[in-house]
RNA sequence: CGGGGAAUGGCGCAGCUUGGUAGCGCGCCUGCUUUGGGAGCAGGAGGCCGGGAGUUCGAAUCUCCCUUCCCCGACCA
């Protein structure tokens, strides 16, 4: 007699599958204020290591990090007009504070270029103080009018980098370097998540941007996801808070600025992509706990053994974590790790401890053997490399099969109900950009045929990848 | 804001049509037996049924008003 699915199967009803799996994962509640979230311990912890990763690579790339405020006037956000027309509907504007009305109201930042381009006028003065390469982590509040916990929250974690160059070439040069070296290299090496890197059409373009360029990546139900953008912004800001200097020769010039950033809404990404039902996959290199090293029972020499292996594993480097609740059923415990996706289970028990092996459970192609204690190391370091690369060959199978190349508008709308078509924009263009867009499609991006990013938006020979979204 | 739903112990739901002041599953607590794939049995704790007004001897149930939440669309990291 077979027990009811732990998590509503994926096929039944994603969405449904993707709250269950929040829930019972303990990644996230929701929050008591429509549309925000509480995110748990161990999706934190999920975060956390985000962060760390992605640090580490804006910070190669130069740029430093910093702090603005929470708390921007509102009349910074008039100062550039399709900025403000972009984000005044999401605004959270503070009009009391202190127990009076304020004589300016203040906005809860949506997103920092306003304040930091106010700032950046102050620093920059000479073309010797650019580029100017700033970065920031920081909450952000929208107020999104459907939310979805990681999706899109009325609060969210992000980092949002903003720089500033001395020409159009240098800043374009800054914001693909970021979107490559930062970005789609965290999600392909990290994450294990292929993704289309593309340029945004005119609709799609960040409010106030020249460019936007972004990182796409394909769902377990065939919808896109954006994982993370960069964005060219010309001379808009420079112009609206005067990022003036002065350059070599001498004359006064306005900077040209760039602006990105991934938020928690990469941990939405990350489960839909790799999870299935029995839970969440994390991939080797992101998880907070790679191997769990569980007592079967309660026993002496077993523990002990447990306390050892874990020793072992830990000096290799490996994270890993002991789960010694013995009192608590083996079964239901190896289930509540599946379901937390911790991609390796070594089962321990009496049993396995008389014939000097462990029981190996890997949870990322789903095979369970005895693996002799002898040597356990350095299997363990192998079996999380080859589940790095599955868990990328798995996505990029999937989008790749479900991909159509097409020539027609009602071609693409049949590919788009189950997955991403790919039409050449001149098929397409503005006018089927908007007739797609009636239907709930949009161009997630164009790209070349080669793979790389158009220099314009009418670049000859793009190809939009279409697709339904989150 | 437009169109659909729903508000009942921590979570998921039944009860409402045909009024008589609550019930189920999971979870939680205690005990015993268990423990190699979500343990079993027994005993417990926990809810003024979203808010207000009304009808009535009596309202979770009927009427009216309000509020909130969810789903589909427009917005978006």
């Amino acid at each position: 007699m077979a027990k009811p699915p732990v998590l509503t199967p994926q096929s039944e009803d994603f969405p449904r599958w993707y709250q269950d799996i929040i829930a019972k994962a303990e990644m996230a509640d929701n929050g008591p204020v429509r549309g925000t979230m509480v995110i748990r311990p161990y999706g934190y912890s999920i975060w956390e290591q985000m962060q760390a990763e992605v640090d580490r690579r804006i910070k190669a790339a130069g740029a430093k990090n910093a702090y603005f405020p929470l708390f921007i006037p509102e009349s910074y956000l008039t100062r550039e007009a399709e900025h403000v027309e972009g984000f005044s509907p999401e605004l959270a504007v503070v009009t009391v504070a202190g127990g009076k009305e304020l004589e300016e109201p203040v906005v809860v930042r949506p997103t920092s270029e306003t304040v930091i381009g106010e700032f950046m006028a102050k620093w920059v003065q000479s073309y010797r103080d650019l580029p100017l390469l700033l970065n920031q982590w920081a909450n952000v509040v929208r107020w999104e009018l459907r939310p979805r916990v990681f999706l899109r929250t009325s609060e969210f974690l992000w980092q949002e980098g903003h720089t500033a160059h001395v020409s159009e070439a240098d800043g374009r040069a800054y914001a693909v370097r970021i979107l490559h070296e930062v970005y789609e290299s965290f999600m392909r090496d990290v994450l294990a998540m292929p993704v289309v890197v593309g340029r945004k059409t005119a609709k799609e373009r960040f409010a106030g941007a020249t460019n936007t360029m972004t990182c796409e990546a394909m769902m377990g139900d065939g919808k896109a996801l954006q994982m993370g953008t960069s964005h060219e912004l010309g001379q808009n800001f420079a112009k609206a808070f005067d990022i003036g200097f002065q350059s070599s020769e001498g004359q006064q010039e306005l900077a040209w600025t760039t602006s990105w950033g991934v938020s928690t809404r990469m941990v939405g990404g990350l489960i839909m992509c790799h999870g299935d039902d029995a839970g969440l996959r994390i991939p080797p290199r992101l998880a907070p706990v790679q191997v769990v090293v569980m007592a079967v029972r309660e026993d002496d020499a077993v523990i002990e053994r447990c306390r050892t292996l874990a020793e072992e594993l830990l000096a290799a480097g490996v994270r890993v974590e002991l789960d010694l609740r013995t009192e608590t059923s083996a079964g239901r415990r190896a289930t509540d790790w599946e379901l937390k996706g911790v991609p390796v289970r070594l089962e321990l028990g009496p049993r396995d401890l008389a014939e000097g092996a462990v029981t190996l459970v890997d949870r990322i192609d789903g095979t369970k053997q005895a693996a002799p204690l002898h040597g356990i190391t350095a299997r363990i370091v192998s079996v999380l490399e080859e589940a790095q690369i599955t868990l990328f060959a798995e996505a990029l199978a999937r989008r790749e099969s479900r991909t159509a190349d097409v020539r027609s508008i009602p071609e693409a709308v049949e590919a788009a109900s189950t997955g991403w078509a790919r039409i050449p924009w001149a098929d397409l263009g503005v006018a089927g950009e908007a007739e797609l867009g009636n239907q709930g499609i949009t161009v997630r991006c164009l790209v070349m045929p080669d793979g790389s990013l158009p220099d314009a938006d009418d670049t000859p020979g793009a190809i939009a990848i279409v697709a339904r979204s989150y």
